[in-house]
DNA sequence: TGTACTTAAGTTTTT
DNA sequence: CTTAAGTACA
């Protein structure tokens, strides 16, 4: 039997082997955390501590669940398949098929993902004539999942305003209209696993019995209601292991409370603290850049990486003139690396919000690099594939109004708006559903002729849904709906036709992992009461659970390897030999949105502590001086993340065109980079007639003192630099000339309009 | 009702 | 620049 401690650390020794009490395991990026955490698993169960069955391990993404399970199948000789491992949403997802009658809800529940949910709640306003200025749809989104991750029914929220109380009063409508779909968004599966186990002392202590070890991984991302679901869990005897970074704690948007951790101390009566603090990942120059970062946080509990390599490579700092130039900066990097034998898949472009992508991906694709873009548009979530699914779900469940309503007149059958509307009203006067409602003739004359079609197509679905196999059935629900021939038809209809049959594919692929009894979806044995339902029907449920629980972490083309590119969020818990972070630009990265919430800054600053540590030998900082927006320039400094960094781990890059005029008397910025603007044109950005650039490696480097003055960002009103006039009051500097005392700057002021200032007379100072 | 056109608005991050 | 929503017409 292989070791499992041998090659552990002391500290790692200490937490794997931590006696039956709950613990918290501080473990700082790189210090091997994943593999604690599977070790412990495994010793657990090699001492006969624990079997299989009576774990509980819990993680975030599906990911790092697929990770974990792998890894344990390499270190134990045992099956895997009946192991609770999974996500917070997969598990409660497992928990509520299982008890489905126990928890108020149809066998065949279906999963609301984000845009689901928001069209739902988009109808439900429309219906109810809320004024949409006031109650935007997006914001009543957020209030009810505010709500449900805090734990919080309608009926149990204070609203100490008119507004709040409406807000609260739609929340109660919203759950009632999702009751009677059978529909279930992302919160109400955990809080409604959380009150079935609460309310079901039988069913608790089954569990708390059975799971008498829970582990629970990246625990400064759980909310609220996922503590508390973990102390039900665990209930008084239960031992728990939490594995957590504060420094790491990235999700505070959508409810992460970092505070759980002291909670978590409190509650537990824990004694143990372990930290793990040596890193196995990075080398010393680009540790030191983190720490140095993160130590400028306030809120910490307190924990410094260290690591027996050397310092490396120092980080390489670019900034260029636009965001064109950096993502060919970027692509030339990657090239020469790649032709030094870096594999393209240890490479990684990171960047803060999806939107910076394409212009990445337009480089890429002529410089003909193969790349991986993660996130973003993902493959469940593409129309065409939701309109399928729509299909799918009427089929399983015919009152699942969402779906109905997203279909029943797609492709077009001639059911207007006028139709739709008559079916809302017979439904919410006691038909129940827009199905039901159709059934019973609510619309009369053409629309109910053109209904009636529909309906036929529903019905003829859901005959099929009993008998045929998954694929069968999605082939069939392409050619009955009519979305196939409906998109074939379509002018740029062709993509959108292969995802169709790609679809097809995932739906065989499901079919047999299913059949195998991989999908843990299906629970087995005792857990599961005998449901109604054909097994071709659990098939299909289960199915369009895994579409909204797995919106499509789209693996790479297998073996093929080729350049990551994914935003720094979904790149936790990844690694790369090299890493190129793009965008670090004030209002970027840090973003604009974050700087008014308290707190943001820190939470941004934590993201780029995640970001600099996912490189283990090379690191790139980029920045662009102006990059496209909205179809329009806005012009940035740089980010304030950077300036952070000692200067001493930095080397900046200057392109060897640049090198002429990137003096310190003449500034590159002087070029009239932004100088189209005014003029109309743009010159410049086209990059007509630039010089074939030099290999990377022959890139000239200037130390960062002399490179300084020459950035616009050291001018004290450079371009993008937020100012304040005695009289104008506050606005952006969005264009300058001159230099010394004839410089001259345009203002652009909140509530005055754009103004030219000479900067001897004008009195600005920087806001 | 459906299509074609114009206009407005939007993008932080994700299970 | 892209997408959603709004308007005019067949």
């Amino acid at each position: 039997m292989p070791d499992l401690l041998s090659g552990l650390n002391p500290e790692q020794l200490r937490a794997v082997t931590l006696p039956r009490e709950s613990a918290l395991i501080l473990a700082g990026a790189g210090s091997g955390k994943t593999r604690v955490l599977t070790t412990r698993i495994a010793h657990l169960i090699q001492t006969g501590q624990a079997s299989p069955a009576g774990i509980l391990a819990v993680t975030f993404t599906n990911k790092a669940a697929r990770e974990m399970l792998t890894r344990l199948s390499a270190m134990l000789p045992i099956n895997t398949r009946g192991m609770w491992v999974g996500t917070f949403h997969g598990l409660c997802n497992r928990l509520l098929r299982a008890h489905h009658r126990d928890a108020s809800l149809p066998q065949l529940f279906q999963i609301l993902d984000s845009g689901d949910q928001l069209s739902l709640v988009k109808r439900l306003a429309k219906a109810q004539n809320l004024d949409e200025e006031k109650f935007a749809p997006r914001q009543l989104q957020a209030f009810i999942n505010n709500c449900k991750e805090a734990g919080l029914r309608a009926n149990a929220v204070e609203a100490g305003d008119d507004f709040t109380r409406r807000m609260v009063a739609f929340y109660a409508d919203y759950d009632a209209q999702c009751n009677r779909e059978g529909v279930v968004d992302f919160a109400e599966l955990l809080l409604r696993t959380f009150e079935l186990l609460s309310r079901n002392l039988n069913l608790l202590t089954h569990y708390q019995e059975r799971f008498r070890y829970i582990l629970v991984d990246e625990f400064q991302d759980t909310n609220k209601l996922q503590y508390k679901w973990i102390r039900l869990m665990a209930g008084t005897n239960g031992c728990v292991f939490a594995v957590g970074d504060d420094d790491q704690s990235i999700y505070r948007f959508r409810g992460a409370d970092v505070g759980n951790m002291n909670e978590f101390l409190r509650d537990f009566g824990v004694r143990d603290v372990v930290k793990l603090e040596q890193n196995y990942r990075s080398q010393g120059s680009i540790l030191d850049a983190a720490n140095a970062v993160i130590a400028q946080n306030k809120a910490r509990l307190g924990k410094n990486l260290w690591t027996a390599e050397g310092r490396g490579e120092p980080l390489r700092i670019f900034a260029a003139a636009n965001d064109e130039e950096e993502a060919r900066f970027v692509v030339d990097e990657v090239k020469q690396l790649h032709r030094e034998g870096t594999a393209l898949a240890d490479m990684a472009l990171l960047y803060r919000s999806n939107a910076q992508s394409r212009i990445l991906e337009h480089a890429l694709f002529r410089a003909g690099i193969a790349y991986k873009v993660y996130g973003g548009l993902r493959f469940f979530e593409r129309q065409e594939i939701k309109h399928a699914l729509a299909y799918l779900r009427v089929a399983a469940n015919p009152d699942d109004d969402t779906a109905f309503s997203r279909v029943v007149n797609f492709p077009p059958r001639g059911i207007g708006a006028r139709s739709v509307e008559q079916l809302q009203e017979a439904a919410a006067s006691g038909l129940g559903s827009l199905a039901r409602a159709a059934k019973a003739g609510a619309v009369a004359g053409r629309g109910g002729t053109a209904i009636a079609g529909f309906l036929a197509i529903a019905e003829r679905l859901r005959k099929a849904s009993e008998s045929l196999t998954l694929p069968e059935l999605v082939e069939e629900m392409l050619s009955a709906s009519g979305l196939k021939d409906h998109y074939a038809a379509e002018r740029d209809g062709q993509d959108r036709v292969e995802n169709l049959n790609e679809l097809v594919n995932a739906a065989t692929l499901f079919n047999e992992e299913f059949e195998v009894g991989v999908e843990p979806a299906g629970e087995s044995q005792e857990d599961v009461a005998p449901v109604p339902g054909t097994h071709q029907q659990q098939v299909l449920a289960a199915f369009l659970a895994h579409a909204s629980l797995e919106a499509g972490e789209h693996e790479a083309a297998a073996g093929q390897d080729a350049l990551q590119l994914m935003t720094v969020h979904s790149a936790k818990g990844l690694e790369f030999d090299a890493v190129f972070l793009g965008g670090l630009e004030e209002g970027l990265f840090p973003h604009d949105n974050s700087l008014n919430e308290d707190g943001g800054i820190e939470e941004e600053r934590r993201l780029m502590y995640v970001a600099i540590t996912r490189a283990r030998k090379r690191l790139y900082l980029t920045y662009a001086g102006s990059r496209m927006l909205h179809g329009q320039p806005r012009y940035g400094i740089v980010s304030r993340f950077v300036e952070e960094i000692p200067a001493e781990l930095c080397k900046w890059i200057v392109l060897p065109e640049k090198q002429a005029w990137a003096s310190p008397q003449k500034s590159a910025w002087d070029k009239p980079a932004w100088g189209g603007r005014s003029g109309g044109g743009d010159s410049w950005s086209s990059g007509g007639g630039r010089a074939p650039r030099a290999d990377a490696n022959q890139y000239a480097t200037a130390p960062r003192a002399s490179f300084e003055t020459s950035r616009p960002d050291e001018h004290p009103f450079a371009i993008g630099a937020n100012v304040r006039h005695a009289k104008f009051g506050e606005g952006v500097v969005i264009n300058f000339e001159g230099r010394g005392l004839d410089a001259r700057v345009q203002v652009r002021f909140r509530t005055e309009g754009t103004k030219w200032l000479a900067l001897q007379y004008a009195k600005l100072t920087p806001a």
